[in-house]
RNA sequence: GCGGGAGUAGCUCAGUUGGUAGAGCGUCAGCCUUCCAAGCUGAAUGUCGCCGGUUCGAACCCGGUCUCCCGCUCCA
């Protein structure tokens, strides 16, 4: 533990040192869990997206991409389910320092009031035996009605009060309730706070005017509303998919973790379309194919476990995560979730508007069913830099820091080096920059010994470094030495740009899926 | 929000009982070098997180505040 506590601290400076994650506005001591991506963060971080864009986009002939805003229209959001689920009213034990969700609290207490009932039953069916009538138990019991009338009275009183955003009603009931920490018993509560992850905005320059919006919290829903849109104008037929990646916003009460969690991050979504009561088949084929997408970067695929969801999210009816070993354990990297018609029907509900798919082959009009891949970039990049970060130990016994990324992922392919700043050599090293700087992101050094240049670009997660030498300008050779390996052979300088073009394209990372 | 820990150079960190700031690495310039970070010379970089108090004098003591990290709560 204190081990990997160590690879994460690590893993921050490294970021931080070699200009992959900056904290945001710095020079202001920073904003709580909010990152900028430096100059090799965002090169990082754009190959991971066009990695997962074209696997999914341009590999599959029945899915499509879309940019929706990240504003949208605010009943989006009461559609959507997250006006009500984004809305958590908490209170916090003075005693034991828990803080629990005030609502569940008094949804508990009436629980224990059921199981009362349930042992009510559990005698009377022992006292009556076969002359046991549940149904006539439950409606005339007196112990039974006064329970359950208790348990009714409560949780209306809780709705309401919610409702009008009374929480100090919600508060005067837990106490009323005598409702104690489960874990410690003490009493002693705090005031109800209400949290609501979604961030809200105005819309309209002039307050009285304006509209009160919200930043998207998923970016799943300018999919849906834009659904009949893309079937209609990219005449597409079911099974198909919409894909699209952006910024997401969340309040989150604690954000953190560096960029594990962060209050502003980017989703990358595709929402498939399917026929209702095939979602079965296709939960389980997106698993595998999200999991082989995962497993042909190479980062071992022990690292990648299932997580089955058990409690289940308002719009679901199978769920599960990609996780994978993150320096501080293992967490969701990638939900998998089969969202039935909710999110459509929704919609339809509430905008008057049909969001129906007329199926040729069955001659029937439906709702679709959806199934739902949802990877966070920031986490990819997380899971993809930490992992890549090593320490080695080398034959001689020095260590060598390297950043073993995906060479397809890397944010720059090639570092030209001459081996001595003189005697032609760096002419001929920057002439090759310019040979291989259309197809790849190439970088010059001449600075300080060239094992000293070999480490930088190591600790930097350049995959190939080509080096000028002296024998260069006699045979036109180069050498090309491989990061993980460092090895080093000698080619033809010709040959530069189509070794290189091998190992980097993405075309040879998606053969191994 | 509560509890714990911590803020000193780009990074990692020293800094004695208070006497106005250092190292290593890195960076930059130059020299030397035909291949794996450790050769030589020189240079730049800090309101010691911020505000206030005590003091002749504060990186250090006191109060406040901000931020970060860890735990709890939450997590579509």
């Amino acid at each position: 533990m204190a081990k990997q506590n160590d690879h994460f601290k690590k893993v921050i400076a490294h970021a931080k040192e070699y200009g992959y994650v900056f904290p945001s506005s710095e020079v202001y001591d920073g904003l709580s869990a909010v990152y900028d991506y430096g100059q090799n963060g965002v090169e990082l971080k754009n190959n991971i997206r066009e990695y997962w864009w074209k696997a999914m986009v341009q590999l599959h002939d029945n899915i499509v991409g879309i940019d929706a805003a990240i504003f949208m229209h605010p009943t989006t959001w009461k559609a959507s389910g997250h006006v009500d689920a984004f809305n958590d009213p908490l209170i916090d034990n003075k005693d034991s320092k828990k803080r629990y969700r005030a609502d569940v609290l008094v949804e508990d207490h009436v629980g224990k009031l059921d199981a009362k009932i349930e042992k009510e039953v559990a005698k009377a069916a022992k006292r009556f035996g076969d002359a046991f009538d549940k149904a006539q138990f439950l409606a005339t019991n007196p112990r039974v009605l006064k329970y359950k009338e208790q348990g009714e009275k409560i949780l209306k009183r809780l709705g309401r009060s919610l409702e009008n955003e009374d929480l100090a009603d919600v508060k005067r009931l837990i106490e009323e309730l005598a409702i104690a920490d489960p874990e410690t018993g003490s009493r002693n509560w705090t005031d109800v706070k209400q949290f609501n992850l979604m961030f809200g905005t105005k819309l309209g320059a002039s307050a009285d005017s304006a509209m009160d919006l919200y930043l998207r919290p998923e970016t799943a829903q300018g999919i849906f509303v834009n659904f009949l849109n893309v079937q209609k104008t990219g005449r597409m037929k079911i099974p198909f998919g919409i894909a699209q990646t952006g910024k997401a916003f969340r309040n989150e009460i604690v954000a953190r973790q560096f960029i594990f969690r962060m209050r502003e991050f980017e989703q990358m979504e595709m929402q498939f379309f399917i026929k209702p009561g095939t979602q079965k088949e296709w939960y389980d084929a997106w698993k595998e194919t999200r999991l082989k997408w995962h497993h042909s970067l190479g980062m071992g695929e022990e690292n990648y476990p299932f997580h089955d969801h058990e409690k289940l999210a308002h719009y679901a009816d199978a769920a599960c995560d990609i996780e994978f070993r993150f320096p501080f354990g293992f967490k969701e990297l990638e939900g998998i979730h089969s969202r039935t018609d909710f999110d459509l029907s929704s919609h339809e509900k509430h905008s008057g508007k049909k969001l129906q798919y007329f199926d040729p082959e069955i001659n029937e009009s439906y709702t679709p069913y959806v199934l739902e891949t949802s990877i966070g970039l920031d986490r990819m990049f997380l899971a993809v830099f930490s992992n890549s970060l090593t320490e080695e130990t080398l034959e001689d016994g020095s260590a060598r820091t390297v950043l073993k990324l995906p060479s397809v992922l890397a944010p720059t392919k090639v570092a030209v080096l001459p081996l001595v700043k003189k005697d032609g050599l760096p002419d001929v090293a920057k002439k090759i920059v310019e040979e291989l700087k259309w197809d790849f992101k190439v970088i010059y050094d001449e600075k300080d010994a060239v094992g000293r240049r070999y480490r930088r670009q190591d600790a930097n997660g350049t995959p190939f470094c080509i080096t000028v030498d002296h024998q260069t300008l006699e045979d036109d050779t180069v050498t090309i030495r491989h990061r993980d390996t460092m090895e080093q052979d000698r080619i033809e300088r010709s040959q530069v740009r189509g070794l290189v073009k091998d190992e980097v394209d993405i075309r040879s990372w998606f053969k191994k899926m």
